[in-house]
DNA sequence: GTAAATTTTAAACAGTTGTTTTATTTATGA
DNA sequence: TCATAAATAAAACAACTGTTTAAAATTTAC
């Protein structure tokens, strides 16, 4: 144990400035340079310390994945036991999972969502493939609480529901900054993150929960 | 009329092979070089008919704007002078406009769809300004007749709904291809455009018309 | 048919990208 | 302390970006 506690190594430095800017700008749209020069680190220390910028995507995700999903999944299982559940009940196990990612920096949810938003459409399926692989399970669990909560839909309408969920969420998520600025001006309404989390999920369970005509 | 009818000029030739490929990758992600090679044209000649990159995506849109714009405002004007209206029918205000996009091209809806996602998450804000500038006012018929199908909606909620509907829809659209040929595989389900279209319209409805909690 | 305007072409421009190389500095372990 | 390893730094790399230039080809107009 050799670190200084107050001084962060090149590698988080690099972590901590890549993420805010890949939500932001999307991976595509943000370079190396911008990154290396936000961290105040040299620009060949990306390549030394993660290889290529296709890992450093992979470990900035991660970051976030590793602490979210298998809390997300506990929360899953847990609620898998009880007897009856509704969709309000499912979609809430994903806001105390979501919150707690505060411990890896304030704006963590925001920044979480964001970025999966951005690997959702960014890359065509680089992001995907490796989520589903890594913490697949987690989405079985998902669909396997929504049928429960909603049984009279078939298997190809909670998959259609579920990715038009995703696509709320993401969307809202990757423009949430402009938009609660929008709501702050119009609408003099000033909510934080989980009240927009809190604000989406009425609309969520009442379009999957829809009548399928 | 100097052109023989078969001969696509140009210009036509640049536009019919920039939409596809903005919509498949992104604007910043497709090169003015892949264009002109998909296109089968010089590459100068995109900056000597639209003058720059940003000019042939504007021209790209309006292209699809101009056409859906006005006929989903007659669609909406024509709903609110009826006495009582719910949300299903608001929505459908916009499908046969989107279907009529086929005029184009035969995946007209679907591409047009992917734009809209594409612009607004690609620039921060370019294509938005363009288009609630040239078109503010079928957003607020469609505003108007939510409110009338919908009046125990705040105008925040109001607000905050119809983007999280917007986010459902381009997000959806915009992975299109790739779910559908999912469903295809995992539930022997072939469905169009259309069918997508209003397999989300219930979603949206119900979605919208949510118990504000 | 010829001169003028329009369009197409190839080449070069200046700027950016991710990555690699080489040299220098800093830290580690005996 | 000194050799060794690890980390940082500056520079160059080849490939790519949107745009411009200047010459060639084509079409238009009289």
């Amino acid at each position: 144990m050799s670190k200084a506690v107050g001084k962060k190594d090149t590698k988080q430095k690099i972590l901590e400035a890549a993420e805010v800017l890949f939500a932001e700008r999307g991976f595509n749209d943000t370079s190396l340079r911008l990154i290396t020069s936000a961290a105040d680190v040299n620009l060949a220390s990306v390549n030394y310390h993660f290889g290529s910028k296709k890992e450093l995507i992979k470990a900035v995700m991660d970051r976030y994945l590793a602490i979210f999903m298998p809390r997300a999944d506990a929360a899953l299982r847990q609620l898998l036991t009880e007897p009856a559940i509704n969709l309000h009940q499912v979609f809430d196990c994903f806001v105390a999972p979501l919150m707690e990612l505060t411990v890896i920096k304030r704006r963590g949810p925001e920044i979480f969502l964001q970025l999966l938003g951005r690997g959702y459409i960014d890359n065509q399926g680089f992001l995907r493939w490796f989520i589903v692989n890594h913490y697949g399970e987690v989405l079985e669990h998902f669909i396997q609480a929504i049928h429960q909560a909603a049984p009279e839909l078939s298997s190809a309408d909670v998959f259609w529901r579920l990715h038009f969920t995703l696509g709320t969420v993401v969307f809202t998520m990757a423009s949430s900054d402009a938009l609660r600025d929008i709501a702050k001006a119009d609408f003099d309404e000033d909510i934080d993150v989980e009240g927009l989390v809190r604000k989406v999920i009425p609309y969520l369970a009442s379009g999957v929960g829809a009548n399928p005509c």
